[in-house]
DNA sequence: AAGATATACTTAGCTAGCTAAATAAAATCC
DNA sequence: GGATTTTATTTAGCTAGCTAAGTATATCTT
């Protein structure tokens, strides 16, 4: 395999895990708290505006939104359109949100501790040139 | 989420579905190319050599290979150590192996087309640097 | 207004990663 | 040489991505 694409796998994967380690101790994945933080910054999201703002298929949302459900993190209520459901934070979630979001912002930003800004910059720019 | 990483996830993602259709008229998927790919290199190979290569966890290897098994690609054998088995490539994946490994290059390269040498040598370092 | 088409979501089933715990063989330590 | 520890692999069970096909509601077309 291409060793530049074998590397961004690598990375992937060791990101992944590393952010559901620093979330462990919230009881949330990081694909849970992806879905988590996008509807907080919308306060409140149809399941076709979450897959297409996360850019994945929609049955993975559908399990995703109904296991936060599940686990009382969210609220899943009907709009006018009876197609659609509407999605926003529990009470519990909005309390817990503000360390989750610290916790997760200091994970990230060490992360990329080794990368000066510019570098970052240049990381972000190559990345998107993959297509 | 940090935009540098969502970007990563989103890239990761993108590849590895577009491996798949790459490698769908072979009837094969990424993560099973990789372990075709790694065998073949090393002419043969135990589980515990496969999953340090590729660093994944040994249940993840454990299952890829019964499966390729399964489906013809590899055989496996057992050595002087009974506790470790050894896994070889089959005679229709050694036929196959030349035209899907050309697929494989093909696609790789046009992946990184957007990159100029330099620049994918750039990129190699920086992912490295994440960590 | 009825039939056709499009949209929102779900269900089923596959690959693929992980952790935790189990099993069996090998190696090490008194 | 017998008990202990290590190593190789497996099993069970979770999240998380995908595709293909199904259902129900809205919208469009004539």
């Amino acid at each position: 395999m291409n060793p530049l694409i074998h590397e961004l796998f690598q990375r992937s994967r060791f990101l992944t895990q590393e952010a559901n380690h620093t979330l462990k101790k919230f009881n949330l994945f990081t694909s849970q708290w992806s879905v988590l933080y996008c509807i907080q910054r919308h306060k409140e999201m149809t399941l076709t505006q979450i897959w297409k703002y996360l850019n994945v298929e929609a049955p993975t949302i559908t399990r995703t939104v109904n296991r936060l459900a599940e686990l009382g993190w969210i609220e899943i209520c009907s709009g006018k359109d009876k197609r659609e459901k509407i999605v926003k934070l529990s009470e519990h979630a909005l309390q817990q949100y503000p360390a989750i979001k610290t916790a997760m912002m200091e994970f990230e930003d060490q992360m990329v501790a080794g990368l000066s800004k510019e570098e970052e910059v240049q990381l972000f720019e190559l990345l998107k040139k993959i297509r």
